[in-house]
DNA sequence: CCGAAAACCTGAACGC
DNA sequence: TGCGTTCAGGTTTTCG
């Protein structure tokens, strides 16, 4: 489940379902899964075994249960990773990747992953964060998250509004789906160059993605299929509520205007031509 | 520094 | 029914 607040619904899952257990056995079903654990998959399972999970925590798109001692279990979910907590003995999923039992005989965890863009690792903790997690930069949802600084390091870039709100070092959690939310929201076209965005813009939009999120948690998160579910093999309902991704075709919210849909950055861009229209000094 | 493209995968949807 | 093409909520690397 990619974007923040899919991964965040799972955070919440995890928290509740696996903090305060101890791991007893990992198996690793499919190397790749644990191609990020340079040491292999041996030493992965090893490493897990025995220990305790302290608490479950993100920033951005990363995931990570917290084992004390300065380690941490890290999961990214990549493009089609889920995490699911199921009884023991229940039939493993297609996709099953990674399977966590604890000491206590209850409920596992495991990683499925079609795809296997996502993948976990045993980290360093260092300052608080996983050592891959280091160059991320901190996510709207973030207590100590700094606008006007995230805003600064936007309008120093060289490059077009959308490929900023999608760079994880600037600011992180954001995909594709609440890029196209959030810039919707805030009436700015995502090949608006960065330099010439104003304060007062670079402040609607991280604020349309601040709401965006903050509402598409509060609902569970978006889901098309069931490739995207929480710890409980439940989807989010915000699909419903998508103003622009998705929607070509569909009429704008705002002002009836049919959505259109774009290539840039090779993938798809969603815009009201009429709420949203195409910067005159476009090309980044 | 910036951007484009490819790489890493599987499966669903669609056109013929 | 089957085959080829295109597309998908991501990240990283490589090459100009």
């Amino acid at each position: 489940m990619p974007e923040l607040p899919e991964v965040e619904v799972v955070r919440l899952g995890l928290a509740e379902h696996v903090t305060g257990r101890t791991v007893a056995a990992v198996e690793v079903r499919h190397p790749r899964s644990v191609r990020r654990h340079l040491a292999g998959e041996l030493d992965f399972a090893a490493r897990l075994a025995g220990r305790q999970i302290r608490a479950a925590r993100r920033r951005g798109k990363y995931l990570w249960l917290d084992l004390g001692g300065e380690q941490a279990l890290l999961a990214h979910l990549g493009m089609s990773g889920q995490m699911r907590i199921q009884e023991p003995g229940s039939i493993d999923e297609t996709h099953l990747r990674v399977r966590l039992q604890f000491t206590d005989g209850g409920t596992e965890l495991r990683f499925i992953d079609q795809r296997t863009f996502g993948g976990l690792s045993v980290e360093d903790v260092v300052d608080g964060l996983p050592i891959p997690v280091t160059h991320i930069a901190r996510d709207p949802l973030d207590p100590c998250f700094d606008p006007d600084a995230v805003i600064a390091g936007i309008r120093q870039r060289r490059t077009a509004l959308k490929r900023a709100l999608l760079d994880q070092t600037l600011v992180s959690g954001i995909g594709n789906i609440y890029a196209d939310e959030a810039l919707w929201r805030a009436r700015l076209h995502g090949a608006r160059l960065t330099a010439t965005l104003t304060r007062a813009q670079g402040r609607a939009v991280l604020t349309a993605v601040t709401e965006v999120m903050t509402e598409a948690l509060a609902a569970g998160g978006t889901s098309f299929d069931a490739l995207y579910v929480n710890i409980n093999g439940a989807s989010g309902y915000f699909d419903r509520s998508l103003a622009a991704y998705g929607q070509d075709g569909r009429p704008c919210p705002r002002c009836g205007t049919a959505i259109r849909r774009d290539a840039f950055m090779n993938r798809s861009s969603h815009t009201c031509p009429r709420c949203q229209p195409r910067p005159r000094h476009p090309h980044p």
